[in-house]
DNA sequence: GTTGACGTATCATATTATGATACTTATAAT
DNA sequence: ATTATAAGTATCATAATATGATACGTCAAC
């Protein structure tokens, strides 16, 4: 197998992470042979990195059944994750404070190639149950979060990320429309804010705020996801918003230190 | 070198896995160097592992100081493993409405071992970082939940976890005698929840109460934290605790299906 | 009782990781 | 300026280690 040829690349780990990436929101519990199929490694390669990692801890596996699901130690890469991550110390507090001043869902997500990730979520409301789960990855295109940075980026940059960046239809409402979503984009870098409606879940609002960098570009956003049971776009911009601008400017001047150079 | 003489063993990968472990919260950006010297492998194994993991993404590289980041790959992490986590499911929309209902601080703790470790935080009020961050992991036996959990299990494994399970002094209050945690742990076994105070942080309460799996065993707690100033025993027994057990409680049935078998 | 699917174990082969070495760049000290 | 030191990067011959074919054991279905 020749996955790389560079001195530089150590295959075998490359492989035993292919492994990791196998499970997912769809797939939580594998077996031998279904890990083999999903990572289209062989029986023996599978068999050797699927060990390597159960016996240093990154896979827990069922003594009955012989499946193996990820282990705790997937939590604590999310904890090191999050010292790690220079935004989160500073805007944490802000959140939450924001999170108990509407009662109303409080998202943060940072921008991460052309989609977007949760880093840090704090429901207030029952919701489904893949809004209370950080480390989501939606793209960018398709959420208020995501619209909101796209629109402090330079026109160019802009243009391009609309033209190419990936959409997927989540609901029946999802805007697949690329125009639409330009214009959508071309009032947010107006207003400052990106609202949108039953992109990911049908009758969800989202409304969003970008925390700028130093370079005047987004690089993260505090977001916002009410029912359309009970808000109206109009109730949306009178009461959730100042607050949750408030929230995102508060965050932004933190940045003062240098944080550029990460691909 | 020879990790361990195993034909089912990669030791490139668990290499890999060391760099990757490298990172905590005390080394939140690691050069080249540092990892080489955290993981005790040479400058030349450092490098190519470092980079393979860069180039899957795993570590993000700052182009101008060349040291490494954890990725956003690790929060994903964290969302595949609660895909995979029976229990979070179960418990997430329960926890939002104690959480609500409370108006206080609630984590969702498994044990790990002889740790604990939370699995989901609802931050309430403005607390220190690390307690809002999930996947933290903290010695059983000088935590609210640990104790909680431990009280459900057989006498002489009890026994043997109190008399052998690691405790590291957080605080100038925290237990470090044995007997003192016995006790505590014996006054749980018969109330059904445990109260612990400044183990972790000082003028912090913690109130536990364990979730009981099919075999009469908990493995995991729902707790609870409120500060000291503003709190009493007798307050936390008469106002928190019932609403605890509720939610705890309406857990544990969730659980008909065998999850036996995992290690 | 037979079949097939899956997990487990073994082994000869050569692919692939290894780490010593040398080159390059950046930073500090003289 | 000049040198020294340290850190990052690149190369290569060597052998250690991953490879995957194969075979065995187990279980469940038919």
């Amino acid at each position: 197998m020749k996955t790389k040829q560079n001195t530089l690349y150590v295959g075998s780990l490359a492989k035993g992470l292919r492994l990791l990436r196998a499970f997912d929101e769809g797939h939580t519990e594998l077996s031998l042979a279904e890990l083999a199929q999903r990572t289209g490694l062989d029986k023996s390669a599978t068999q050797r990195l699927a060990n390597t990692l159960h016996v240093e801890g990154m896979l827990d596996k069922n003594s009955v059944t012989r499946r193996f699901r990820p282990s705790h130690a997937w939590l604590q890469m999310a904890y090191a994750y999050y010292w790690s991550d220079p935004l989160i110390g500073q805007a944490m507090p802000k959140l939450i404070s924001l999170s108990q001043d509407l009662g109303e869902t409080v998202n943060l997500a940072e921008i991460s190639g052309d989609h977007i990730i949760y880093v840090s979520r704090l429901p207030c409301k029952r919701t489904y149950f893949a809004a209370t789960i950080i480390g989501r990855r939606l793209p960018a295109l398709s959420t208020s979060a995501g619209r909101s940075m796209l629109a402090t980026f330079p026109e160019e940059e802009r243009q391009k990320a609309i033209e190419t960046w990936p959409i997927t239809p989540f609901t029946p409402s999802t805007t697949l429309d690329r125009a639409q979503i330009a214009s959508s984009i071309k009032e947010s870098a107006r207003d400052g804010y990106a609202i949108s409606t039953g992109q990911m879940i049908l009758n969800e609002i989202g409304v969003a705020s970008p925390i700028i960098g130093h370079d005047g570009r987004a690089f993260a956003a505090v977001q916002c996801s009410v029912s359309a049971h009970t808000w109206t776009r109009e109730r949306i911009v009178a009461d959730i918003l100042p607050k949750l601008q408030d929230t995102a400017n508060a965050i932004s001047p933190a940045f003062h230190a240098n944080h550029a150079g990460w691909d």
